[in-house]
DNA sequence: ATTAAAATGAGAATAATTCTCATTAACAAA
DNA sequence: TTTGTTAATGAGAATTATTCTCATTTTAAT
């Protein structure tokens, strides 16, 4: 807990205050904990999570939160295919974008790095591509692989 | 109203059978609808489109065989940000696999054809070497761009 | 036609997310 | 540092999407 570096707070300061959005506790719980985990989490662990910090946050002020932090692009949101949105941090840094393998048993997620293979430029490609042919203003992608994991591949 | 030829209602037949399910009155109406259609649509609006039909169809049969068709690959689901599943019919004869621009504020959604630019090429490498390296079982996937379609960046 | 298995419809139950509103916290300016 | 304005919060009610239950009906192989 405690994870952000007063860097990185001042960051996230100034990309809310553009906004006229405030740092309040619970948005820095929430960027603390997104920052901090590898995982997939979903709005409820969230909020278990702020629970085990100090910090009590109510559960619509994580929703909430979340919707604002998605919106200005802090954080990203998807779907695993069960129903229930995923939130992770959107950039690290000194860390490129990547994208997900999704297991349709289990639900497990593996992360892989989207730098590998010019996978980066190949979709840098297809945006400026696709924007222009249909006039539309692309701002972020998601790419999944649906499948099975190792383990549940093997379990029948 | 009944779009499905005599070839797609066994070939459909078939291909339930292979799971021991049946070509239900319902399963027909989802399919009918789905064929029929270019749009996204939700749980809803197939329930209520089968409304229309003859077909009186329960909302819960509608979900479950929409599980079904998902499952065994008929059909292909997928969220376009707004928390409800959209469903679309997973092939169309002689139609290549699109993919998706989502526009984030009206949430219309715009059909590209992954055939052009190599992009299934790329997809076809891609997923072979992301299947040695996690050792994952890629069975199929997702492309989404996110943005603002043309009509919504002009107003502002 | 008969029959066993699969599927259905209606609505109750659950789960995820959004809304309401009175209270509190953030922070810019004095 | 105190203050005033405005944004944000917490608690829980409300809503929405989806799943479950179970008695009844269909399907299709025999």
């Amino acid at each position: 807990m405690a994870n952000l570096s007063a860097t990185e707070i001042s960051w996230y300061y100034n990309r809310l205050n553009k906004c006229c959005c405030r740092l309040t506790k619970p948005r820095r719980a929430i960027l603390d904990i997104l920052d901090d985990t590898r995982k997939h989490l979903s709005a409820e662990q969230i909020y278990k999570e702020t629970l085990k910090i100090s910090s009590n946050a109510g559960l619509s002020t994580i929703y909430r939160n979340l919707e604002l932090l998605v919106r200005i692009g802090l954080t990203w949101e998807f779907d695993a295919g069960d129903n229930k949105a995923r939130y992770e941090i959107a950039k690290r840094p000194g860390e490129s974008h990547h994208h997900h393998l999704i297991c349709k048993k289990c639900n497990s997620i593996i992360d892989y790095s989207a730098s590998v293979d010019n996978e980066k430029d190949f979709i840098k490609k297809r945006e400026k591509n696709l924007s222009n042919k249909y006039n539309f203003k692309i701002e972020n992608h998601s790419i999944d692989f649906f499948g099975l994991c190792y383990k549940c591949s093997k379990n029948k």
